[in-house]
DNA sequence: TGCGCTTATATTCTCATTGAGTATAATCGG
DNA sequence: CCGATTATACTCAATGAGAATATAAGCGCA
């Protein structure tokens, strides 16, 4: 049957079975002083990545073999993201098609052993309109807005302004709708096709429009899907806990969470949550750090892990 | 800033940018008679699937270009599953790695217009522990189960023997725990661990000691990321439309999540939550069908998919 | 016609969860 | 010992989920 089929999948016209190079991505990300950090070589604004060599076992131990090699940073934590293959991306070389997968690593700073080429650069640093935790940032209403209805209505028909600005609103929470840290996504999709990012005006002379540091290549869009995904990851799964220290306590684990979702959380509503799902358990000590009543530390419970996909661990984050 | 980063990437010792065959595959589901189904390629047990080429433009295109040559049928919904790239995979040819981009469509038998080579499959018979409409299956707890005790007990220290029976006791609802559809993949990949299923012993003599159909390759493994991604996505994203006709009743509507979640589902709340997110809306008609009252005939309000990501669109699957 | 069968639709009633606010406790620096 | 600061505990209303029951509208057939 295995034969079969073999020959059923292969024999056919048409299928010229060229070969790809392939490009291992990592969105490496960890939390410094509140602040959530992508990993980047240098000063390049550029994820560590490098090419699937044959010598690699699987696509894991290649992208970790890659990361380590360019920024002496092990790896714990890596998860999947996505598989790029736009046939523009690295530009004009098209006789030889590049796939980029692309991985989420989560890790603590204090694992790297020296700094050697690497760099933390806040993610907010590329996506400046992503951090509401001070409240809505005035850029989003003061120019993505602006910007975001000339765009819809530079449309040729009324059905696709109407369409624009509809898109545009959802993804940004113009007109009265709720800001949605998830989107993060679709907004720098939104930002892009409406070409107010410098990656969308390659070869322009024109300055981008809209602040925000651009990466190389197609980076700051794969890190887009990075935030995404962890931003909606962290509302079913205690993924978290990769980035805390082996003791913390509840306040720390609330503003990294916060860091992440780039919004605030009701104190006692997060407190009552973890609690309830026992996903920490206290360490005995105490932490005696800033002014005011000291705080208990805890320690995450490894055990919920192996208990299934942990139903319901949705993170209450607080509403406009 | 381009070029410089182009070379950091590029110029670095190790880096034998080798290059890879990638296939694309792709899991199609549609619904047949309150059955899930899977298009498959004649009665091989293969998914549609063929290599990327050059005249492809995009990831996308090439899948949909083979799923209309080899089955005739064209593609609507489609999404990214996950790249695999076991080195293992297809066997013995290791003197070319070979990734497999794989895609989940959903669409509607009816699209197809000829049968032609194409054949559609209930994915139960690939999975029959997968279906608990009519309760739990005898197969788990009568085979399954067994099984399993055996394959943990076969461990060689105290610790692993635990790990593995909380494990298959998780994935399967063993002891008391809830039934939990969304661990397809999770399934599988256990009982291909404690080779029960036929991949996982191929090349031996014995007889696959779990009933349920086996696929060429790792479709099979790729059919249950299928099916566990949509199994979660149908929670949280109006997907289920893209399966339904036109018009349809809510009850139609309910046996359809039903047949994909494999499990049965309260109707009052299943209605309630229905109407409260307006996913739908009448179309005026009746449906006559089946004795008993008719039922009003709905359509699916496209307008919806614009509104965001439909926040906690939950869908309430019955417990126990 | 009307009775029973079947399915559709509406209503009600808990109980758990969530968002939000308020109160009390413990430490520190003066 | 006071007030500033942070930690922890408790309360309350609104909402949502799960489950059960009631009523409506067709059909077939005596």
């Amino acid at each position: 049957m295995d034969d079969r089929a073999k020959r059923i999948r292969t024999n056919r016209p048409g299928g010229k079975a060229d070969t790809v190079k392939v490009d291992l991505t990592a969105v490496v990300v960890a939390l410094s002083d509140n602040e959530p950090c992508v990993l980047t070589i240098g000063q390049t604004d550029t994820l560590p990545s490098g090419p699937l060599a044959l010598e690699h076992r699987s696509l894991q131990s290649g992208l970790r073999a890659w990361v380590e090699e360019q920024t002496g940073h092990p790896l714990g934590y890596i998860e999947q993201l996505y598989t790029f293959a736009d046939r523009d991306r690295a530009g004009t070389e098209l006789e030889q098609r590049v796939i980029s997968i692309s991985y989420l690593a989560l890790t603590r700073k204090e694992h790297a052993a020296a700094p050697s080429r690497s760099c933390w650069q806040s993610w907010y640093d590329y996506f400046p309109w992503e951090d509401h935790r001070a409240g809505t940032p005035p850029m989003v209403s003061d120019v993505l807005r602006p910007r975001l209805i000339e765009w819809a209505d530079g449309a040729d028909d009324g059905a696709t302004r109407l369409e624009r600005r509809r898109r545009a609103a959802i993804a940004f929470g113009f007109d009265e709708r709720p800001w949605n840290e998830d989107l993060a996504l679709k907004r720098y999709e939104l930002l892009y096709e409406a070409a107010l990012v410098e990656e969308a005006m390659r070869g322009s002379v024109l300055p981008p429009p809209v602040r925000g540091k651009s990466m190389v290549a197609d980076h700051r869009r794969i890190l887009a899907t990075g935030i995404a995904r962890l931003r909606s990851k962290i509302k079913y799964r205690p993924v978290v806990f990769e980035l805390m220290p082996p003791a913390f306590t509840l306040l720390q684990l609330q503003r990294t969470v916060e860091a992440l979702a780039g919004r605030l959380i009701h104190k006692s509503n997060f407190r009552r949550l973890i609690e309830q799902h026992e996903l920490v358990e206290e360490t005995g000590d105490t932490a005696t750090e800033t002014g005011g009543r000291p705080a208990k530390l805890y320690r995450f419970r490894h055990a919920v892990l192996e208990e299934g996909e942990v139903a319901g661990a949705k993170l209450p984050l607080a509403r406009g």
